[in-house]
DNA sequence: GTTTAGCACTCGACGTAACTGAGTGCTAAC
DNA sequence: GTTAGCACTCAGTTACGTCGAGTGCTAAAC
């Protein structure tokens, strides 16, 4: 069952010349761009092994032949891994980085980096908030029953919310509120905050109740408001491959790209780990296209909190590129975010 | 020059078929549908003139034909009048209508209205934030040397903008100044309370010149940062049209989407009276491509302020029911932003 | 003078058939 | 185990004929 030396061989070389040229690859083509020095029929032979083992499959009877799923899967996970760490050094990454004082608008330059090195699409997620530290909240009165509730986050990261009330609390009962949040909270996450509020509120119930509870949950995030925002940079780079050529597939893609929600909490839902990892084709069936993989990373932003960036591009990527970038982007934004200082210094 | 009354009538019909089948129009067509009584050799000869003045043309030789957007501009300018008033009451759209609590909330909503009952694209830019009434600021301090502003509108729009300083001024400086513009300036739009205050300043020069004109300078916004933003909804429905079917066009359109920021401000600059204005075709260049109409109006927002909205689709639009839709809409949109009780206690 | 019928003509769309070439599988020889 | 040779397959392209929608023009009818 296992694949031999010389077996992986051809397979990787069958995957790098599809990955280049979107065509099947024959067995004559294989002789001249690889240095086996083997015949087209030896190739033939192995390639028929290859096939009934499912890593490759033929269009027609006629053709030459293309990876399947499981072989790009077997490529990232165990031909790809001397490669990686030979990146192309983090200080030319970090040359072209251009982070901003605005931590959102930080966000989408890396996810404009990671499309414009990739050349396929950028994505970034931002990191949760009720998991950020707590730094500030702030109300402001909107109307009788409506209170905007302002949350600052140790990160730079600005939310705001609406909050309707049956009761209006005064200006100073607000400021009492804010006050006491503002002092004993800080650099906690709102999860922590949240809890040991609710722990407190059942032993001493005070006039607050209500309210307080209300600005909880509109800290913590509806279900109806997602949780976070996507950035998702350079769509355009996927239409140019041959794979979306045709008018259905481009218009699926299309459509893959308008439903942001379902995109960003499949790629939020996939990883919680540290380091790169690969979603490949039908594993990301819910995009509603089984032609399309995400390289997704982790990035740290402060000690607790972490987002998610990565690169979309079509099943055929050239992963041993895109997934040390991947790796490289998420470490530099994370620098970024958890020491701005250090960085910013270096950068201007 | 002009054209006769039975010639208007056959360009109509040419134009109405053409709208319906987006395939050239013949003369027998033409005679079967309409109610003229003309025989095809007739009809023939008239459109024979009315391609020679412009108003259609032919893909090729033997094919029926097709209106030119000079015949979208006349059937807009001269054959449309009568329709127009009959919409389809407003009682039935107000009814589709169901505007949140959040003002971008709403507009997104709008957006969607003008989506689904046009079955093209909506899309509605949000009022220029420096037009409208001011209602309060607030401060909050992000760090050393960086304060976010808060401004909220009378009509319940938000807008923070982080402020770099190089004096760090208390917080009760900071408090004080809040004070003083939120008691002073209620109601007046940004543009007024600038001008105010820079007169002020030249008279009495006092310690917070400079914070001052940064915190007003962030609620001006800066050239780099958009003054609105643009909501798009029902791309998707654009895709599905014939004159998108090949990949090449197609592309196109996704270019065009992509671009959001060069759609606001060909959107924004476009329009800046009452009532509905419709731009066809290569009248809106800019978007990169040259078979799209806009359908845009107006709404108001406040005494002061507008927003536009309005329809994207191909140049072959059925602008007989897009432009009242559009104007209702906008109506509607406008009624209730301005007096959001009144429509939210009908609504609700 | 306007309208209509008739007719020859044009030209894209569609379908069929033949050809090409890249690529395979198999068998036999090295 | 590897390679050379050969027959076979099949998508893609080209060439060609047919079809039909539609036109322009001319001459007759109203």
């Amino acid at each position: 069952m296992e694949i031999t030396g010389r077996d992986q061989d051809i397979l990787r070389a069958t995957i790098l010349c599809y990955i280049k040229t979107a065509t099947p690859v024959g067995s004559r083509t294989l002789t001249k761009i690889s240095e086996l020095g083997l015949s087209p029929a030896t190739i033939r032979n192995v390639m028929a092994d290859l096939e009934e083992l499912g890593y490759l499959e033929q269009p027609h009877a006629s053709a030459g032949r293309v990876p399947t799923e499981k072989a790009y899967r077997f490529y990232v996970d165990h031909l790809l891994g001397p490669t990686l760490s030979a990146g192309e050094g983090d200080g030319l990454l970090a040359l072209r980085f251009t982070p901003s004082e605005d931590v959102t608008d930080t966000l989408q330059e890396a996810s404009r980096l990671l499309s414009l090195l990739s050349h396929y699409a950028g994505v970034v997620v931002t990191p949760r908030f009720s998991s950020q530290r707590f730094k500030r909240v702030e109300f402001v009165r909107l109307g009788e029953r409506q209170l905007l509730a302002i949350f600052v986050s140790e990160d730079g990261f600005i939310q705001h919310r609406r909050i309707e009330m049956d009761d209006a609390p005064s200006a100073n009962q607000l400021r009492q509120i804010a006050e006491e949040l503002n002092s004993r909270f800080r650099g906690q996450d709102l999860h922590a905050i949240r809890a040991t509020l609710v722990e407190e509120m059942r032993e001493h119930k005070h006039r607050y109740d209500q309210l307080m509870q209300q600005i909880l949950d509109a800290a913590q995030g509806s279900p109806t408001q997602p949780p976070g925002d996507l950035y998702v940079e350079g769509k355009t780079n996927i239409l140019d491959f041959p794979e979306f050529a045709e008018a259905e597939k481009m218009k699926a893609l299309f459509k893959t790209f308008e439903e942001k929600y379902m995109m960003m909490t499949l790629i939020e839902k996939s990883l919680d780990g540290d380091g790169v990892r690969v979603f490949i084709g039908s594993e990301n069936a819910a995009l509603g296209v089984n032609n399309l993989s995400l390289v997704l990373a982790n990035y740290r932003c402060g000690e607790h909190s972490y987002g998610t960036l990565g690169v979309l591009g079509p099943t055929r990527m050239e992963y041993d590129r895109v997934i040390p970038l991947v790796d490289q982007v998420a470490r530099l934004l994370g620098e970024f975010l958890t020491h701005p200082a250090r960085t910013d210094r270096a950068a201007g």
